[in-house]
DNA sequence: CGGGAGCACTGTATAGTGCTCCCGGTGCAATACT
């Protein structure tokens, strides 16, 4: 806490600390704005949300921190792939001990290690998070700070398929709240909102940079037919000079593409998260040596992908919104050439994203759940009642994350599950917690629908995207999109009508509410509203239905510090 | 939500139609085996 003081107004001086330490101990020969900028909130204690592509030295921003300050820093890392390279990173570097902690290694050697202070960094899924005497173990080690690493997963793992992400603001708290550093390569300004809120982030520095990719080349070519399209892809695939990335929807997909790709000469190779991990990492490692063409591939590959040459990446389906969309196209042209991105699109193919965000919770069992939490009149351990109930566990915590959010669950400090004091029946809780699972899910649908919108736009593409997240465009063309680069004039930006809704303006609509304008073509504008999601509306009928908020709104943190 | 497999039906050929059913992504942890 004295060195936060210490260091507080004093930029300058902590500023040559972090590029000395940068340096020494990491051979980094200059900090960049972003990086300095975001160090210097956390050894002044301050929370910050980190939005920088890949390659940006995200990580950079935790571990010179971690040096100057007293304490071990937690990582969290979704991966163990991912937690198992950066240990192997800082061994090498002259950077203190390191240890991941997972179902992989001895929990308890790992958490030794901390213990005797020999770990400066330790890095822990979030389902380690879950375990009451890990975090006992880690709080009486007093951490630097925490790093939440792929940070963009809270949101798109925390509400079905890992829960664990969404308990990660009670670990926060429980370690103490030392300064968080929530890191992504994207997220739309919904969900870093939601990052926030999950974390319990306290008015954190939101550090936005480097979303435009200029080098990476946008175009869709739409397809009625699915062997058109497959073809099509495949020509491209096996006509293209260079490492490429292709994604697909389905497992089979990887397979048959891979083999296509082999029948016309080229080296490719399948990825998914079913195959055997020995054969995982042979292709990750081909991949990583550039022994290979193409790596057709579900989004099982990614994460932690460190390849600055790939010059093109191909999908032959629509992934299930502009978030994970632009995730995958940003691991094209990372060494700054020319770099290609190209989205075989049919629309029927976004049906099997509806499938896969379509789960919903179940209200009977919320209901359940609820009651006998509530019949019983102390704590009820969830590992019984999962148990009770023949649910697993990562599902009893899904159902537990929404009564909580409902209010009417808590979840002690050690796992325990007990009914709150509201005064809040069952049934209301259930319906209550069914409802907001609905409202989640018609935001998911909701991103679904802009995936669709980036796919049969007439306008540029690149200034729908940046739009998406909220990074206004001010160029009307990009050159760089198949839009703007096609014979037909693209759409002339000026618009006609609507001028009281320009993009990010705050509006308020009759029925859903409160909103951000996301962006605006000539006829129309789209707007996020908190509770349904994203929302195209015509500009001629907007009038009635929607004002625009000229109070500014509160709570928000300020972005762009660029 | 959409596609493919498998089946019955048709009404008397050896193929087309229509129906039902099933399947589809992302990873942790922890356990039982060799």
């Amino acid at each position: 806490m004295g060195l936060w003081t210490r260091l507080r107004g004093r930029w300058g001086r902590s500023g040559r600390r972090l590029r000395a330490t940068a340096h020494q101990r990491f051979g980094y020969h200059d900090l960049r704005p972003g990086q300095q900028e975001a160090m210097t909130h956390l050894l002044n204690g301050r929370d910050v949300l980190l939005v920088m592509p890949t390659g940006g030295g995200k990580s950079a921003v935790y571990q010179v921190p971690a040096l100057l300050l007293d304490g071990p820093a937690i990582v969290v890392s979704p991966l163990i792939a991912l937690q198992r390279d950066q240990v192997t990173g800082l061994l090498e570097a002259d950077a203190g001990g390191a240890v991941a902690v997972n179902s992989t290694t001895s929990v308890a050697a790992g958490l030794e290690k901390v213990t005797a202070g020999d770990a400066t960094f330790v890095f822990l899924s979030p389902e380690q998070l879950a375990k009451p005497d890990v975090v006992e173990r880690l709080a009486q080690a007093r951490p630097s700070l925490i790093a939440i690493d792929e940070a963009h997963c809270v949101s798109s793992w925390g509400h079905d398929f890992r829960p664990d992400y969404l308990r990660l603001g009670k670990v926060i708290e429980r370690l103490g709240h030392p300064p968080v550093v929530a890191m992504t390569a994207t997220a739309a300004p919904n969900v870093r909102e939601e990052i926030v809120d999950v974390l319990g982030l306290i008015e954190p520095a939101q550090i936005v940079r480097g979303f435009d990719r200029p080098n990476i080349s946008l175009e869709v070519r739409r397809f009625v037919r699915a062997e058109d399209k497959s073809r099509a892809l495949a020509e491209y695939a096996a006509s293209s000079e260079g490492l490429g990335l292709v994604y697909v929807a389905t497992r089979k997909e990887t397979e048959e593409y891979a083999a296509e790709l082999t029948g016309r000469g080229r080296r490719a190779e399948p990825y998914h998260g079913g195959m055997r991990a020995t054969e995982r990492s042979r292709v990750h490692d081909l991949f990583s040596r550039g022994e290979v063409d193409t790596v057709v591939a579900t989004s099982a590959f990614g994460m932690g992908i460190d390849r600055p040459n790939v010059r093109y990446v191909l999908h032959a389906e629509p992934p299930e919104s502009p978030d994970a969309y632009y995730q995958e196209i940003g691991r094209a042209g990372r060494d700054g050439a020319p770099a290609a991105a190209v989205l075989f699109y049919r629309q029927e193919d976004l049906g099997l994203r509806r499938f896969f965000t379509g789960g919903r919770a179940d209200g009977e069992l919320l209901l359940r759940v609820a009651t006998l939490v509530r019949r019983h009149a102390g704590t009820v351990p969830a590992g019984e009642l999962a148990a009770l109930l023949e649910v697993s566990t990562s599902y009893l915590t899904r159902l537990v994350n929404l009564l909580e959010r409902a209010g009417a669950l808590s979840v002690t400090t050690t796992g325990d599950l007990r009914y709150a004091s509201t005064g809040l029946t069952p049934e209301r809780a259930a319906a209550r917690a069914v409802e907001q699972d609905e409202a989640r899910r018609r935001v998911d649908d909701s991103r679904i629908d802009m995936m669709r919108a980036y796919a049969e736009t007439r306008g540029c593409r690149r200034r729908f995207l940046l739009e998406y997240f909220g990074e206004p465009y001010a160029p009307g063309r990009c050159d760089a999109c198949d839009i703007c680069s096609s014979d037909d004039a693209p759409e002339p930006m000026p618009a006609r009508g609507g001028e009281g809704f320009p993009v990010q303006a705050k509006v308020t609509h009759k029925m859903w509410g409160p909103g951000t304008v996301m962006s605006r073509e000539p006829d129309r504008i789209t707007v996020l509203f908190d509770s349904v999601g994203y929302k195209t509306l015509s500009l001629a009928a907007v009038g009635d239905v929607l004002v625009h908020d000229l109070a500014p709104a509160s709570g928000r943190s300020q972005l762009h510090q660029d």
